[in-house]
DNA sequence: TTGTATGCGTTATCAC
DNA sequence: GTGATAACGCATACAA
């Protein structure tokens, strides 16, 4: 592999000229800025972004810290960081961390030890004093999820009135006994998306109650079980349900039809994200749109904003979602 | 950012030794460890990557390149390959190249300039001889989707044999007259794939013709837009439908029920790859299963043994398919 | 067991 | 406009 050296032997100059010429120095003569890439060209030289980077102090990559790429909503959010993180010259560390706090610990030593220059979480697994400490030094934003009194930046939407304007929906259809899929965790959106949807049954005068709420994982499989349980109390079935995921709400809606019951005749559901299987479902899910692609996008941009120096202190984001009506909700029969 | 050197300073050594701590020489006092590390722990110094990859001439880096992230099946491999990675120290660099050749290209430059150790293809935009030329600088690996006379490791499945028996399997049910929705590219699978299906009809001595086969881009949508040729032709519609991507067959399966068929009552479509969806949606579907992260996990094994040395000439490795019967192919009526 | 000195490949400062 | 040289932070061959 040839160096700077070579390249400078060769063409009969200094290290320096060889290093301006690929750095578009203007202060180069026409000549010997030809003969320099020449010996370039006849070398096949390739500068070692080892050597520059170690040089600069600089390294254009970012960390991105996610419980799972096989998830398609984290996987769209991932494209939109590509997308501005190119534009600007940087590129991407993929972080699994399956939601395990070791291996989330093991990934930020990266950015530790100054390999990345900065760190887009999704779901973190540390807590929010680690967190805040770690955004104290270097480079930080949340994506989606973000932790109150925290000292970091996010992006996200309004989880709060997102949930309230799906259940405020599925009142103006009628329904008046509205069931929800939510999980066990503390994210901060679980939290505001159950509040959201108290507050909607409250302001339309219906009861809640705690046994109106069932717990998945997000996923298909906790889905059919959440329903299964709904339909476990044979008189008191809701007739809607509004779930925290799209993938629990196509498990809800499987388990309700082979119980013989129709969607939306008979129970409407509704989701959350759009992902893009919701839409080739069937019926196609009426869900809460999470702009995905976008919120990677903005949350890489204030990234960039924070390692450039353009902002010290936190801050944050709320993109817009919209409730998106397909055709697994209808009016309320009963 | 302390260095080194400060650790040194304040341990009252040299910056050797304190390289030795950091790297668990064993030749090293009990005392002076002890010494070297309480000034590391007081000073909270990290090793900077970047001087020690420098030194060491190793980055741990691999690129992984793929048309885009928010693809399941994609995601799934990348699951995989993360996973080998990590456990051998490597990181992976995400480069979602949308299928474009300077995108491509421009990702390839992070190998070039040695800033990663290896890369792993999904569905190179690049040439045949383009590839080859880099695998014979590089580690390289391709994954899934390969070229025949190239200088390239690959590791995929016998996309001939299960396309043959997946159109075995519904011959077996009955059907005599079975549609095929293909893409318009030249990508292996696609071609044997294609050779599979021929050769499945014509040991079963059915007839083949070439508007048994439509095309789509491996998209739900696509799979809605074959569908409908299918039934253009109104006496002549395939009372079975085999498509390279469970979202073409999903796509297909829409279109058939909203034109007042069953599945599989009137027809049965099988589909190709076994994302996660392919389970959830309605019915369920049979399909050929790839095993995604065992590939992702392969692929990766075989360019660590590439880059280790182990491995001098390139190597093909084919994992095992399964036909995965579920809930939209059955006998046929006609 | 420890220290000295050198080099990894580059960029940047300073002369000329 | 160009060159000599120091420096980035670390690991290691060689001496001691």
């Amino acid at each position: 592999m040839p160096t700077i050296q070579d390249v400078a032997r060769k063409a009969g100059v200094s290290v320096a000229t060889v290093s301006r010429v690929i750095n578009n120095s203007p202060s180069v003569s026409e000549t010997t800025y030809r003969k320099v890439m020449q010996a370039i060209e006849e070398l096949d030289y390739k500068p070692n972004l080892l050597g520059r980077n170690l040089r600069r102090t600089e390294t254009r990559m970012i960390l991105v810290l996610l419980p799972t790429i096989s998830n398609p909503f984290y996987s769209k959010i991932v494209k939109g960081i590509e997308r501005v993180a190119r534009e600007n010259g940087y590129n991407i560390l993929l972080c699994n961390t399956d939601s395990r706090v070791e291996t989330e610990r093991e990934y930020l030593k990266l950015l530790k030890n100054r390999l990345s220059e900065g760190a887009i979480f999704m779901a973190p697994v540390i807590d929010r004093d680690e967190l805040s400490e770690l955004s104290r030094k270097y480079p930080i934003v949340q994506c989606c999820e973000y932790m109150e009194e925290a000292h970091v930046s996010y992006v996200t939407i309004d989880n709060f009135s997102a949930a309230y304007k799906a259940v405020q929906y599925l009142i103006g259809l009628g329904h008046k006994r509205i069931g929800m899929i939510s999980c066990k965790n503390n994210y901060i959106s679980t939290i505001q998306r159950k509040e959201g949807y108290k507050k909607a049954l409250e302001d339309a005068g219906l009861v809640f109650s705690e046994d109106l709420i069932k717990v998945g994982n997000y996923g298909f499989k906790s889905g059919i079980r959440a329903a299964k349980q709904f339909l476990a109390k044979k008189d008191n079935v809701p007739t809607a349900v509004f779930a925290i995921s799209d993938s629990m709400a196509i498990g809800a809606i499987r388990c309700f039809k082979e119980n013989g019951m129709k969607v939306p005749g008979d129970i409407s559901v509704i989701g959350f994200d759009d992902i893009t299987y919701a839409s080739m479902y069937d019926p196609m899910l009426t869900t809460v749109s999470q702009p995905q692609v976008e919120l990677g996008c903005e949350a890489m941009e204030l990234l960039l904003a924070q390692i450039r120096g353009d902002i010290k202190e936190p801050k944050s984001i709320f993109l817009d979602y919209e409730l998106i009506i397909r055709e697994s909700t209808g009016l309320c029969k009963v």
